[in-house]
Parts: C-alpha cells; structure tokens; sequence
DNA sequence: AGCACGCCGACT
DNA sequence: GTCGGCGTGCTC
C-alpha cells in the first residue's frame, strides 16, 4: 500500500505547503482540517490543502500527529479563496491561512470560548428553599437539613433566578463559592457548564450609538430604481459586480438593508464589508437594528476571544449576516448570495503586510466562487471600480441625490497664498473659517475641522546650520509631539522617540525652531482662539487605546463637544446630523507627494469630508484652504463632480501608463547596507525580465532604484516595478525568480497591484 | 516566524 | 574560564 501523502500548510510565512505522511493508524484526514504536524523542533498546528504527490527525494517525510478535524474547520470555498489569494498576491500559503483562520485557531487547541459556570437548583433544592422559607412559622414537620443563615439566603436567591447565577452574578449577590460547593454537595444544587458566546455589541469593543433614523428608511424614487436593479441581479442568482455610485447622503445604506434582508430571506448569507468599523459605526448599528442576533460582527477591534466566538457562530451557521473589515471576506459563511463593500475606494481594506491583498478584490473572487452577487458602494469609487464598470465588467447604479432632498453642502474655497499675503505667512485658520468657527459656536452648532497630518509641527529644524532632526532608524525627519510641558520628536515609522533638544546636535546654535503644523497645532490654536469651546481631536495619536476612538466620535455625536479636530479618519462615513461646518485645513497635504494616486486621493478626501456637512435639518457649509485652489482635484471635489474628476484623471492614467489602464507589480528588497538592498533588487529584477514569457503578455521593469522610504526600521530598501497588461505574466516571472534565488525571496516583499507607490 | 548553531565581549 | 549578544540557516 501505497504512503497517503497530504500537503499541509503551516502558519509559517516563509513555508510554502509541505508534504506529511497519515501514519497508519490515522484515517486521511479532509481537506480543511486542522492537523498538528512536527516542524523542525517545535510542534504546530497546520491545515490540509489536498492530496500531495511524492516530493523530490532529498526530504525525509514526517507523520502527521494528530487531526484536529474529521470535518473541514475552512470550509471548501473559504480554502479555494486562500489558495486563490496565494496564488495572485504571490504570498506564501501559511501566511495567507493565518488572515483567515480565527485567532488561537492555530496557535492553541484550547477553545477560547468562555465557559460559564451556572448554578441553579435542584428539584431537592427547590423542595427545600420552599420548607425552609415557611419553617420558621410552622413545625419543623419533616427533617430539614441542617442549613446555616447564609445557604438558607442563597436558596432562595436561586429559587428567584429558575435559569441559574453564574459566577458573574452569585459575586454580585456576594455568594461565596464555599455555599455554592457545600449546596452542591448536599445535592441542593448543581453547577453546570454553559458556553455562552461573547456580545461584542454589548461589551463596548463595538458599542455603538444607532444613529439610523426611521425617516431614512421610506425609499426615494431613485433609491427604489437601485433596489428594483440589485434585487433583479440576486434573483438572477450568479455571480454579478454592481458599482453602486450614490452621493454622499444618498441613503445607500438603506438600499444595501433591505436587499440583504430579501437575499436573507431567500435563504443565503449575506457578508458585508466596512472599512473600519469603529469608523462606520452607523453601518452597524443600523445591520444590528434590523437583524439582531442574527448578525455576526468580525474586525480587529474585538478580543481574540470575541473574535472566536463570532468566528464559531457563522461557522455552525447561527448567523446569515456577517458584518466586518476585510479580514471578515474569509469568515465560514455558508451560502452567501450578497457580498457588500460599503466604501470600496476606502484605502483600509489594503492590508499593507503579507499577504497584500485588497478586501474588496478579494470580495469579487469569492463572489465569483459562490455566484453571488457583489455590491461594491462609495460616492468616491476607486478609479479601478469606475474603469470596470465603464468597460462593462461591473453594472453601474447611480444615486445622484441625497435623501429628504437635502441640499449638498455650500463649498468655499479659500486661497492661502492670499490669506498669507494679508495675514502672514504663519496663519493656519483663514479669516472665513475663524468666522464661520465662530458662528457655529455661537449659533450651538457642531464643527468638523479636517487636517491630514498629525503631531504638532512636521519638523524641527535649525536656524543657524539648517539640520533637522532625523531618525537614526528611517530615512525621515522626526514629528514634533506635545507631551504635557515637554516637547518630544517622535518617528512616525518606528516610533523612535525623544526629547527636543534646546540646542542643536549639530552645531550647538541655540535656535531650533519648529516648522510645518499638524492636528495638534491646530487644536491648540482654535483652543487659544474659542477659549470656550469644547473641543476633541481624533487622530492615531489620540486613538491609540482600544475603544477611545468610539467613545470619542459617540461625544461627539452626543453634542459633548463643539468642534472635532482630526485627520482622515474623521472624513469617513460618519453621520453627525449637527454638524454644519467643515473646515479642511490645507486640502493639498498629498498632492504635493509623487503618488500616481495622489489627485485621486485628494478627490476622494474632500469629496468625503464635505458631505459630513448639512446631513440634518440645517443647511452645510465647506470651507477649504488651500495653496492649489485652481488643481482639479480640489475644483471638482468641491464642485461634487466625479465623472468630470474621472474623466481627466483617466487621461492621465492612460498618458503615464498607470492603474487601472495596466497593472502594477511593486517589489522591495531590504538589506543590511544601501548596496546589499540594491544588489539584491537588481539581481532579482534581471531574473525577473529572464522569466518574461510574451504569449502571457508583456511587461517593462523600472528601476531598482531606492525605496521612497530608503531606510525604515534600520534596514535599507530598494525597490523596482513591472507593469505591463498581463497580471498573469508578471505574477509569473517575479514567482519564477523568487524560487531562483531563495535567499534573496527572503528579504523581498512583493506588491501586487500596490495602492501606493511611496 | 521560531529555534537552532555559532562565534566574540563583560562577568562569577 | 562561561553567560549571552544576535547573525545566518533550516524547517516536509
């Protein structure tokens, strides 16, 4: 009899699969079973892919220890996604296997979900606490036990809660585990074991303030056309791409509720995805509104343990609806019929480590695999999503007005290069938005004031010899933080921080000054001018701790502040009806930087943030600076005019030869010395061109050439690119050279279809 | 990623 | 003399 072979991934980026031996007393284990195998020294917990075929001699094959699994713990369709993600982000199996298995999954076979213990009594028990509870007035007709004061209190608690206390509630009523144990062995009482999932909705990592209201959810005429389209597309039940193009406040998230409530109600799943869910909070709630416990939530906000508890009740098929952020695409689902990306441009559903891959991309694949149809949702879609619709890949549905016919917000913009002029060159809040500050602070009114750069200055630097302060890890000039009286320099790569100096490291001059200004700058300075304002900012800085992003944006909501000073994060879907202010400090952060991305992004950014204004009954204003007033990513995002903003953006594509017009491939090779990186690089770049193969399209590589980022973290990079037509050729010819040169693979991190280029 | 082996500085 | 620093190499 032939050895049964089985081809295991291992969590292990490094690894690709690996081939054990199922010793005979072991039944082949399924693919997608969790089987514990030996690896070197250590011992781990890995999954099964398949089959596997004799591997080349010179490896001594292993047996497997244990299976884990008789049935798959990934389900067939979740496994086919992992190997397609593999197989296209040119990332290794194991490290694809960790995203999408469930946190302790691999790592611990111990169950992290919690197990409650329940203490309620028995038949005895009751029979007892109810003689007890009249034996004092009457004789003692029958032998009571023996029962002190306080056994005789727990009884008739626990005669008062029939479903039983758990620890939880018996330390409320001050119960000691003693009674509990002496009840328990007089037979008064059992304990049993209950396991009781986590409610990441009512523990806090995801408390949510339901901002949906009733009067969103009669359907406007054109919402009703989108709904009639998408319901036609799920009917049709195959795979299908919509591109739902709605403006900002144009009640798309009402459209997606009551399509995957008659996609539920047809018996499929219903996977949603949201870039961050602490960001749209409102999305959730309002999923949570309307199908209760039968929606499951999935995102790295939550504990490890809610994580699991979540994981394990869409895989027994307790949930149809599963709401969370990209790493949610690959959650056991059973069946869906509707996948939804809600803000499909938004950039967080890159993952920008191994392996690199893009949520929604991803969630056309696995609609693909389940014939289901997929809604990808934004008032800013990605130049990607747009260019396939315009070629008839994805059905375009617009959604041109906002709901209760609501006025789009009044945009100004304001000239800094004039307001310098007048004002002087260190002015960061223009005359108009000090005024339009000041009306709303009078007026009650809420104000969101948006600067894309955090930390208080963007640079120290000195006036006598011009040294700044850099870090000694990355090639980058340190930030400037405010840390209570002090002053500290921090890397915003590394984190490398220290105190500012009072004189310079370089020539002893005493005149550091600080230049540039970020988020803190900014609410110190609406501070010193409003001294009365409530203000709160919302940057990484501030967030830094589980939960206080929530509970800050949930003060806000509440109207516990007047202004909320922030970077991007504050710009996306949130939906703050007394907002009617937005100021965007200097709206050009970014188009000063040598992305291919960079209009697209500022487009997007302020399209974004001034629909945060005039969502209630007031009317919104926009009020943004800028030295680029005439760049028509700021015209036409303030204007609210996308196809025009395609239109020319794409032109641009198409002259440079940039995405979506070809496809992209971005390797970087890290090195201990700037000449090892870019040995390494060209080394691998030329036996990258050798494995070009025309009859699978063609490609050009430019570069090495230093990485954006020549140092990060205390190692030198360099960096080069393919671009062609052929993703399939280029994924072929950089897969070929890694394998030729291992020890070079090692030290590169490929990039398929990079988002950034810096 | 771990976990080994392996070759050079400050200590009982 | 060795405890331990982390550089390099391997894992079916």
């Amino acid at each position: 009899v032939a050895a049964r072979l089985i081809a295991v991934a291992v969590p292990v980026p490094a690894l690709d699969l690996l081939t054990y031996r199922v010793p005979e007393l072991l039944p082949t284990p399924v693919a997608g079973a969790r089987v514990v195998v030996p690896l070197g020294k250590r011992t781990l917990t890995g999954v099964v892919v398949g089959e596997a075929d004799q591997p080349a001699a010179d490896v001594t094959l292993k047996d497997i220890l244990r299976i884990l699994d008789e049935t798959a713990f990934l389900p067939a369709d979740v496994l086919q996604l992992t190997e397609w993600v593999s197989d296209y982000y040119l990332a290794g199996p194991g490290a694809t296997l960790a995203a999408a298995m469930p946190p302790h999954a691999l790592t611990n076979r111990v169950d992290a979900f919690r197990n409650v213990r329940l203490v309620t009594l028995t038949a005895e028990g009751h029979d007892v606490a109810a003689r007890t509870a009249i034996g004092p007035r009457c004789a003692p007709d029958a032998a009571l036990p023996h029962l002190g004061t306080r056994q005789r209190e727990v009884l008739a608690i626990l005669q008062g809660s029939p479903d039983g206390l758990d620890s939880a509630a018996l330390t409320a009523h001050g119960i000691s585990a003693a009674v509990v144990s002496r009840l328990k062995v007089m037979g008064l009482a059992t304990i049993r074991q209950e396991r009781r999932d986590r409610d990441p909705f009512a523990s806090g990592s995801a408390a949510l303030t339901p901002t949906a209201r009733d009067l969103d959810r009669v359907l406007t005429p054109e919402q009703q056309d989108a709904l009639q389209q998408l319901r036609l597309m799920a009917q049709a039940r195959r795979f299908q791409v919509a591109l739902l193009h709605g403006v900002t406040g144009s009640g798309k998230t009402e459209v997606y509720l009551q399509l995957a409530e008659e996609v539920r109600n047809a018996g499929r799943g219903v996977l949603m995805l949201v870039p961050e869910i602490a960001l749209t909070p409102a999305v959730a709630a309002a999923f949570r509104q309307r199908f209760g416990s039968g929606v499951a939530i999935q995102h790295s906000g939550l504990s490890d343990g809610e994580r699991h508890d979540q994981w394990h009740r869409i895989r027994r098929g307790d949930v149809d609806v599963v709401i969370g952020t990209r790493s949610a695409i690959f959650v056991p689902l059973a069946k869906p019929g509707l996948i939804v990306v809600d803000e499909e441009h938004d950039t967080s559903y890159k993952q920008e480590d191994t392996p690199r891959y893009h949520g929604r991309d991803v969630a056309v694949m696995r609609g693909k695999f389940a014939g289901a149809l997929v809604v990808l949702g934004s008032a800013t879609p990605a130049m990607e999503s747009f260019y396939n619709a315009r070629h008839d890949r994805y059905t375009a549905i617009t959604l041109t007005r906002r709901v209760l016919d609501r006025a789009m917000a009044d945009v100004r913009v304001v000239d800094m290069r004039e307001e310098m002029a007048e004002e002087g060159p260190d002015v960061i809040l223009s005359r108009a938005l000090r005024e339009a500050l000041h009306a709303r602070l009078e007026k009650k009114e809420q104000t969101l004031v948006l600067l894309n750069r955090r930390g208080y200055a963007a640079a120290v630097f000195c006036r006598q010899c011009g040294a700044t302060i850099d870090c000694p890890n990355c090639s980058v000039s340190l930030t400037v933080h405010r840390a209570g009286p002090n002053w500290r320099a921090r890397c915003h790569y590394c984190n490398f921080a220290r105190l500012v100096p009072q004189t310079c490291a370089n020539c002893a001059a005493p005149y550091l000054e600080r230049v540039g200004f970020g988020t803190e700058r900014v609410e110190a300075e609406i501070a010193s001018l409003f001294p009365g304002a409530r203000i709160g900012r919302v940057d990484r800085d501030s967030v830094r701790r589980r939960g206080s992003l929530t509970e800050a944006l949930n003060r806000f909501g509440r109207g516990e502040l007047d202004v909320l000073v922030g970077t991007q994060m504050i710009a996306k879907g949130h939906d703050f009806p007394k907002v009617t202010l937005v100021g965007v400090i200097s709206a050009d952060v970014g188009l000063g930087l040598a992305d291919f991305r960079a209009a697209e992004r500022t487009f997007q950014l302020l399209t974004q943030v001034a629909g945060r204004a005039g969502r209630g009954v007031h009317l919104g204003e926009a009020i943004i600076q800028t030295l680029f007033p005439e760049h028509y990513s700021i015209t036409l995002a303030c204007a609210q005019d996308y196809p025009t903003f395609y239109a020319k953006e794409i032109e641009y594509r198409h002259a440079m030869r940039y995405p979506p017009v070809i496809a992209m491939i971005n390797v970087v090779v890290r090195g201990r010395t700037y000449e090892a990186a870019m040995q390494g690089a060209a080394d691998l770049a030329s036996r990258t061109s050798a494995h070009a193969n025309p009859s699978l399209g063609r490609f050009v590589i430019l570069g090495p050439a230093p990485a954006p980022l020549t140092k990060l973290r205390g190692e030198h990079r360099a960096q080069f690119f393919l671009k062609g037509t052929s993703r399939a050729g280029m994924r072929h010819a950089v897969r070929e050279a890694l394998k030729e040169l291992p020890e070079i693979a090692r030290k590169a991190s490929v990039d398929v279809d990079p988002l950034s280029v810096l």
